[in-house]
DNA sequence: ATAGGGTTAG
């Protein structure tokens, strides 16, 4: 019997000498060959240690290594089984590493593990799972290696209840105190939103390096907590922990979310000092934190400055432009990136140029964009793809046409599908299908008040005061509450609040005054009250006087009177702005010679009509 | 023999 090696595919010449090497001719035409001859079996495990070296392992290698091995007699030994299992699973041969894991009769933990990370790596995550369960039916003890994999896969999933479970098992084996063990709880916990359990697991972690570190911030950052995130990262900071690159991206990301520019110029300035000014990942963060600080310019500026755009940067910068309102921009920076070809645009790159026609009306660009991202970047159209057209359509007036898209998609369509048509139909005073909508939304999200007060506001705009009082009504019945407005700007590096109404801030006199006036010139100037929008059925009088004081009219005079002649103001507001807001600002933007910025839920308003 | 963290949209 001949064993020479049968080639099925070119093996690469390092490997080929290994194994010349390693299997002297004489081995290989040996025609007794048994689990008996001890160099044999040696001679076996020094290859496979061998081929463990390599980066990465032949395939085909490994393969032949297997069918040997099986024909020599030593299929079940557990010692080469072992690394047969590990070098198929690194070279993501499941179905063959599964295989010999079922032959093995003697299975120890690690090959468990490398089994459940290699799932975890790539998927199915549920294998994952399964075989972690399996692992401990079998009556061996998860180790401080089993959880991090294990736990990979539960973030992958969003698996909070396997994830409890396996972190009930890691602190009866008592690894939950370790750094890696715990770094992968606090990322679980963070990935299925439960920010305050990642904490518990961050504040029993003994001795924190900077990755646990890392990962707590992410987890604050990542779940809309921003201010937290940058406390704990001064806190590490305090404590003398080296921040790294990842720490920095994520603290850039929590500022950005935070829409506070003076922190966000610090943190820029922070990685100067410490020596990430140059580097890409920290800069792409920078071009985000900057965009959603309302500075576009010096987003570019950073962005023009990278040593190399990947997709992230592009994307950034594109979203960046698109939620400012710069659509022709946005576009042409989409144009550039094709042109240079060194990316190819991907599902998010298409959500923000579908985004930027959304904001800038270009219908037709729109329509283009859809069937280019199916028809030359085979891109499997996603929900929020459909939401992009139908917000576009809406806002375009194609109301049946965006209600016919949603019909015909193919997946089922989500809140944000349905919330797009209703605000369409509240642009555009349509009741019936806001009725549809918002049928389909309260299935959805019963208890988002923000739904039924855009279906009550629809009902006003035509004067149906009876629907608009039924919507309240329902409201009143299911304990639902509108937001509170507030809106917010930063002043000399400052932040004031405003609510809507409020009269607490110690300038109050002077604000409302300076309100006054401004309303004076801006009637003067052809503005009038549009009542529309205000909620409740009331008199005329008492309409104009809720419009009047929404909170950022409010902010807005706090910044006149607060800041010298010509200061650019931004304004952040934790609902969506008014459309007499809207027409108001317009007014006092030209009255008061300043460019004004509204950062909304949505995006970006510019008034700039100096 | 095996390990944990990051940026874009929504």
């Amino acid at each position: 019997m001949s064993f020479s090696i049968k080639r099925t595919k070119p093996i690469s010449p390092q490997t080929s000498t290994l194994l010349h090497l390693l299997l002297p001719r004489s081995s290989l035409s040996s025609s007794a060959l048994s689990q008996s001859n001890p160099n044999l079996y040696h001679h076996y495990s020094s290859i496979l240690q061998s081929l463990t070296t390599l980066k990465p392992p032949s395939s085909s290698s490994i393969k032949q290594l297997h069918a040997r091995l099986l024909l020599s007699g030593f299929g079940s030994d557990t010692h080469l089984g072992t690394k047969l299992i590990n070098l198929y699973s690194t070279t993501h041969n499941l179905h063959y590493a599964l295989q010999l894991f079922d032959k093995i009769p003697k299975r120890n933990l690690f090959v468990w593990n490398i089994l459940i990370r290699a799932y975890a790596w790539h998927g199915p995550y549920q294998t994952a799972i399964d075989l972690y369960n399996g692992l401990i039916d079998y009556g061996l003890v998860p180790d401080n290696f089993t959880f991090p994999f294990v736990l990979k896969a539960c973030s992958a999933l969003s698996a909070l209840e396997t994830g409890r479970a396996v972190h009930d098992m890691a602190i009866r084996t008592r690894w939950v105190s370790d750094v890696f063990v715990g770094a992968g709880l606090i990322d679980m916990y963070a990935k299925c939103g439960c920010v305050d359990d990642a904490r518990i697991v961050f504040d029993g972690v003994s001795g924190r390096d900077v990755v646990v570190w890392n990962s707590m911030i992410g987890a604050y950052s990542q779940n809309g907590r921003p201010l937290e995130a940058l406390v704990l990262f001064r806190e590490m900071v305090g404590d003398g922990f080296r921040p790294t690159v990842a720490t920095l991206v994520t603290v850039v990301s929590a500022v950005a979310d935070s829409s506070n520019l003076k922190r966000g110029r610090e943190i820029h300035g922070f990685s100067w000092r410490r020596g990430f000014g140059g580097n890409d990942n920290v800069k792409t963060s920078l071009v985000d934190m900057y965009a959603k600080s309302g500075w576009v310019k010096a987003a570019r500026d950073v962005f023009e400055k990278l040593a190399e755009k990947k997709i992230v940067s592009w994307n950034a910068m594109i979203c960046g432009l698109a939620m400012h309102g710069h659509a022709d921009e946005a576009l042409d920076l989409f144009d550039e990136m094709k042109e240079e070809g060194r990316v190819i645009p991907d599902h998010i790159t298409f959500v923000g140029v579908l985004s930027a026609c959304s904001n800038g009306g270009l219908l037709e660009e729109g329509r283009k964009l859809f069937d280019l991202l199916v028809s030359s970047y085979s891109i499997e159209p996603t929900v929020q793809h459909y939401t992009c057209m139908i917000d576009l359509l809406g806002h375009s007036g194609e109301l049946e046409e965006a209600y016919e898209l949603i019909q015909r998609m193919p997946m089922r369509p989500d809140a944000g599908v349905w919330g797009a048509l209703l605000n369409a139909c509240k642009i555009h005073r349509n009741v019936e299908l806001g009725e549809v909508a918002l049928e389909k939304l309260i299935e959805l999200e019963p208890n988002d008040a923000g739904n039924y007060v855009l279906l009550s506001n629809i009902y006003a705009q035509v004067g149906k005061w009876e629907g608009a009082a039924k919507v309240r009504k329902l409201m009143t019945e299911r304990g639902l509450k509108k937001d509170i407005a507030c809106s917010w700007i930063e002043v000399k590096n400052k932040v004031y609040a405003f609510l809507v109404g409020d009269q607490s801030h110690p300038c109050s006199e002077e604000i409302y005054r300076e309100l006054d006036r401004l309303e004076g010139l801006m009637e003067e100037a052809g503005y009038v009250v549009d009542t529309v929008p205000v909620f409740h059925d009331v008199d005329d009088d008492e309409k104009k006087n809720m419009v009047r004081v929404h909170s950022e009219r409010l902010a807005i005079a706090f910044g006149i009177i607060s800041t010298p002649p010509g200061t650019k103001l931004l304004v952040t507001k934790n609902l969506r702005v008014c459309e007499d807001c809207h027409g108001a600002i317009k007014f006092m933007s030209k009255i008061v010679e300043r460019e004004i910025i509204i950062r909304d839920v949505n995006r970006y308003h510019h008034f700039k009509d100096v």
